[in-house]
DNA sequence: ATTAGCACTCTCTATCAGTGAGTGCTAATA
DNA sequence: TATTAGCACTCACTGATAGAGAGTGCTAAT
């Protein structure tokens, strides 16, 4: 498919496309045949450039908002230039991520290592103020977190708190109800077996495996084992997935969104958020810079705008995925590098 | 000061004034002294009521956008209206607010007991949805609330996970760096201590003057002591205040904010939140609904908007405050129930 | 195959007149 | 004296019109 692309343009079309491209990128105006001759030294008049930009309208990379006036690209255009890009070095652009950046950064999110949400409001705040798009971070699927440990501790009558450690240092605590007689020896030998039964596995192990196999095995009817079951479940219940989001701000100074209805529907795609985290979940089952241009993207409210995404691992283990939103007209070789090399941060960072 | 307002005009003005403002709250064009007359029947002609216009005009409670247009009402106009509500019985208005409602409302808040995050998201985001105001809740302060008591628990390497729990169910972990040779057993001792020296102080107390005097006082060298200490205000440090904000898309459907600068303001106050935590520890001084009104607002960005708050309460002690921020236009006889009502709603869920 | 030339198209801006809602003022009225 | 009818005036808004400017497609020449 891709190839196909490749074939049915002859390199000078291929370079009058990035032209065009780079240009509306620059300044959101429909570009003309004229412009682009002025910038770039092709060689040929405005005539020759205007048959070749027709072509292209032909074949649906470009369009023109109306007669006579400039061209514009089509998503197929970005398409073809985004992944004409990866192809090439297109180091040179983005300015902003220099070697020194990286550093800071990378220091700077070391800080938080102890706080994994701090960092990631730190990763979102920076990547959208950077890059003037909203940007997203989907934190580790809970499920595919190890369990490390787990301790009750009573509260004040009825009440308890458990307290869930995971190796990725994701923790969660939650106040439950409970047994108003239950003492705090007793809740430490429920610990105590939750801890010897589960450690070491994933939440989605034990919540699909070891739990059912606890409730169907032998000691079915003892009060300890049903307690501690019954804890655990009340403890990881109604654990919805929620994202880190940063930028509306900055996205409303891109002239693409000088009118309120976009900046509406994206917040609309925001406020609703369990679409773009259904997107973002499916994104995250590949590895490396992802970019998702305008119509290719399945959520109503986010179609006419672009998303790049990078995963972020531990070691070789995804763990979750780093989105900016912006307009089409996005400057993806920018984005992409600060999407990639941010999540390359985010992975070294959980790394050491 | 209220009372010479209330003097200097006479009756008729006055229900003029109010007619005006209610107006342009229902619809937000230029209210004419024709339109007057027509809806409400004052029993004076459209020159009367001109006459009464242009001497609330030159009182500073009208004015008028151009010659020759209706009068729009002032920050001064509204904050006479808003005065003058909270006289008469304002009953009527809010049609959202049934008893059903406030019931029913108040069952899903007590889902939420054990999760006070979530509690808090609830109220805004239902706020929001009915008042299309950006609406946001100002948790307790830290310091205010209660020591109930900490646990230490060891984790991997020299890490070891705070837990600090106080009486008022809000919950904080932290996973603190350490010693690594320190054992779970030494860990139970500083937390042991800790609860000792603690328990039933708020944080603000301890911070401010148990924390000195246990290094002061004799055992000063004592090494578990200064351990604990160490640990108690590694756990505590950093520890800024957030907001809970939701709304953001809501407001976008009033008309007063069809051009996008106005939203990039509100979007930077919002962004840049430690004015408003200011502003809001500040009216949260103050018992009741609060209403600040256009350029009354200390805050660049909220200038030309308006704030409705009411304080929470847990009994008699303040814990934080519920706001809606909209545009001065906004529907006051319906916010201030509405905030009202929902930071009843919230204080009872914290009696039981 | 490329290009110069030219007629054409379409947006954008400015100008202008007409409309309508509303005002302020004055003189008449209760 | 307070109220009102009448009237001239103001100003935003709308729609029509014209001119400028940028860009195109097509054709014929190179």
């Amino acid at each position: 498919m891709e190839k196909d692309i490749f074939d049915i343009l002859d390199d000078r079309s291929r370079r009058v496309l990035n032209a065009v491209v780079c240009c509306y990128i620059d300044k959101p105006d429909p570009v003309g045949s004229r412009f682009v001759t002025r910038k770039y030294s092709f060689g040929f008049s405005p005539a020759t450039i205007r048959n070749i930009m027709s072509d292209l309208e032909e074949m649906g990379f470009l369009r023109q908002p109306h007669t006579s006036a400039g061209r514009v690209p089509t998503d197929k255009g970005y398409r073809f230039y985004v992944d004409s890009l990866s192809g090439a070095g297109e180091a040179g652009r983005a300015p902003e991520v220099t070697p020194e950046f990286v550093e800071r950064f990378s220091r700077r999110l070391d800080a938080f290592r102890n706080d994994v949400s701090a960092m990631y409001s730190e990763v979102t705040t920076t990547l959208s103020t950077l890059s003037n798009c909203v940007s997203i971070v989907l934190p580790p699927k809970a499920g595919n977190t190890t369990f490390n440990r787990i301790d009750l501790i009573k509260y004040r009558g009825d009440q308890i708190v458990a307290l869930l450690i995971t190796d990725e240092g994701i923790i969660r605590n939650k106040v439950l109800q409970s047994d108003p007689m239950i003492t705090q020896d007793d809740l430490n030998r429920l610990a105590g077996f939750l801890n010897a039964e589960f450690s070491g596995h994933t939440l989605d192990e034990i919540s699909q495996q070891l739990l059912s196999r606890l409730k169907r095995e032998k000691y079915q009817w003892d009060k300890l084992v049903s307690r501690a079951v019954s804890i655990y479940e009340q403890a990881m219940s109604a654990s919805q997935e929620d994202i880190f989001v940063a930028g509306l701000y900055d996205v409303m100074s891109m002239p693409d969104f000088s009118d309120l209805s976009r900046i509406k529907e994206l917040s609309k795609a925001i406020k609703e958020k369990h679409e773009i985290i259904k997107l973002l979940a499916e994104l995250s089952k590949v590895d490396g810079v992802q970019v998702v241009i305008g119509n290719e993207n399945p959520i109503e409210g986010l179609k006419g705008l672009s998303v790049v995404t990078s995963v972020y691992k531990e070691g070789e283990r995804p763990m979750g995925i780093i989105a900016l939103i912006g307009p089409t007209r996005m400057d993806y070789s920018k984005t992409i590098i600060m999407v990639d090399t941010i999540a390359k941060c985010v992975s070294r960072t959980f790394d050491d």
